[in-house]
DNA sequence: CCCTGATTCGC
DNA sequence: GCGAATCAGG
């Protein structure tokens, strides 16, 4: 790939928003992180305050620890069409809702209610993401709270053991809940 | 082991 | 100039 001067644009403004070395090279496509840290080195750029991990100043605050709305639902992944569909259009419910339902009726509900199932969610931001980790989407895109839940997924499934069930119903599965 | 940036050095 | 390999660190 060459560095054109649209990316080397591009480079500038990702790195002086923050955006890691990888996360940069993955939306330049292309190159690696390693040519893009290099370039950065060329281009003179101000380098990260101090080297590695997590440049403390990237990550300003931390949200409230309480979590606001807890409920089962909270969790529920949007499906990337529903979630595409401009406000306000008309969803043909037979196409969408019976296996939604399908899903949320399948969520163990435990016995003490308020708390989902699934352990633990990594708080992932759409940067952590890696090949081993799981991408199931958690909560409302639209909205500020929104990660991946970012646990361990085997091997190079790109969920974990849990979202995969979600993700991947057995066709048998389906049919017996018709 | 996952990730981060920094540096080196052959190309 | 480029970037893989390597280094150093969380």
């Amino acid at each position: 790939m060459n560095w054109t001067d649209e990316r080397v644009e591009k480079l500038k403004k990702l790195w002086s928003e923050g955006l890691s070395a990888s996360q940069i090279a993955a939306q330049l496509g292309g190159v690696s992180r390693n040519a893009v840290i290099g370039k950065v080195h060329r281009l003179n750029l101000p380098g990260r305050a101090k080297a590695g991990g997590t440049p403390s100043a990237a990550r300003p605050k931390r949200p409230a620890v309480a979590t606001p709305r807890p409920s089962n639902f909270a969790a529920r992944p949007v499906p990337a069409r529903v979630a595409a569909r401009p406000a306000g259009a008309i969803v043909a419910k037979e196409d969408i809702d019976a296996d939604f339902d399908a899903q949320i009726e399948q969520l163990p509900v435990p016995a003490n209610g308020n708390k989902v199932v699934v352990p633990m969610s990594r708080k992932l931001e759409l940067t952590q993401l890696t090949e081993r980790t799981c991408k199931w989407p958690i909560g409302d895109p639209l909205n500020d709270d929104f990660h991946f839940c970012g646990n361990e997924s085997p091997d190079n499934s790109p969920y974990c053991t849990y979202h995969q069930r979600l993700a991947y119903q057995p066709s048998a599965e389906r049919r017996r809940m018709r």
